[in-house]
DNA sequence: TGTCGCGTCAGTCTTTTGGTTGATCTTAAT
DNA sequence: ATTAAGATCAACCAAAAGACTGACGCGACA
């Protein structure tokens, strides 16, 4: 019995190379590719595969978390296992959450691979045995969850702007902007700007 | 006559993609994969490849722009053409200053690296279209070069720290710091450490 | 009908940051 | 030998940032 696979990557060489990696043997099956999201939901639809594996980043449109979520939302659903480059604590709890059967890194060997979609395919949760500590961690102290308004204080303090700058932009006082940055603060456990938006960065905050 | 290809990356995924859009044409040939920069550099002193079609991150080792320039060193020298997921100013121009022949997005399609390799085979210069605006541009105004200290206080910097935090990390006063803060916004044309370290983020400088 | 979170704002106070000027010392280049 | 550049430090000043306290309106929710 097959593993069908859809291939979702906005990178030809990407799926080229997934593709000569899983064609090489006889357990999976690559069924179809897509190089945006939008267009894997429609296609998934149609092919119903057993396994999608899916970028993280897919360039313009919907990203993976959207896209695992849609996925998810099919009947029958596709176990989502998401490949990525990188590993920032946020992207990793956003796609479990939307329902990921799990996560590989790119650099892994084929055999990972292929033995993720078996799993995968199987029910079991796949973890990149480098991100499962952070995961750990991620769920055991969960970033406090910033308002609307907070995270756009917080973005354009990134860009390096000052409190009145801000204050411009979202046409409000600099008290006002003072507030945000003091919740922010206390959310984040940081006492500045600066290191409140290394913080952000460093975990996919922003 | 075909054109001899080694091909360095990281990712066994990426190496076996290009393997196959590679090896779907004649004109090239593909004579060897190298994982890391050391191992590519003896790999093509061997081999002797025409082109050298290169990842700009490696991973653990060194990066593809010491890379570029090791190979550059050989003799008969390899073109080399970068290529990368990401577009940040600082290494693009690093790796033209190794000697790189040019640069080529991930995202591109098979038949742009067919055509990537054949120009670089040629002695031409390729650069991604997307890209060539940005390099003109680092040209026209390239970022003034900072001395050893100035780069190690910007990365703390980026990190979030304060004078005091630096100083201390560094063995020196904060008036000291504060010495090479002034010289590092004055080289990036800034007023504030938030947004050097934004600049600094924004065209790879750290 | 409270009350709770959110966004908005004000005032005060301390600390941090950034600008300026100028100085010493070392090392490298000319 | 002189110069130039880099790293180090000092003292002073103004602007910005951050800590604290308190307040008001609004919508959601129970």
């Amino acid at each position: 019995m097959t593993i069908t696979v859809l291939l979702v990557d906005d990178h030809p060489v990407v799926r080229s190379g997934l593709r000569a990696v899983l064609d090489a043997v006889d357990i999976v099956q690559v069924i179809g590719e897509s190089a945006t999201g939008e267009e894997a939901i429609t296609l998934a639809s149609q092919v119903l595969p057993d396994v999608v594996l899916c970028d993280l980043r897919l360039g313009e449109g919907i990203d993976g978390i959207q896209t695992t979520a849609a996925l998810r939302a099919l009947n029958p659903a596709p176990a989502v296992l998401i490949l990525t480059t990188f590993d920032r604590d946020a992207e990793i709890l956003g796609a479990i959450e939307a329902g990921a059967a799990g996560y590989l890194l790119k650099d892994v060997a084929p055999e990972a691979i292929i033995d993720g979609i078996q799993r995968a395919a199987a029910g079991d949760t796949v973890l990149a045995p480098e991100l499962t500590a952070r995961v750990i961690k991620g769920m055991r102290s969960p970033l406090p969850k910033l308002t609307d308004r907070e995270v756009e204080v917080l973005r354009l303090l990134a860009t390096g702007s000052t409190n009145k700058e801000i204050a411009r932009f979202l046409f409000v006082t600099e008290a006002t902007v003072k507030s945000h940055l003091v919740h922010i603060f206390r959310k984040l456990g940081v006492d500045s700007r600066s290191r409140a938006v290394h913080l952000a960065q460093d975990t996919g905050l922003i």
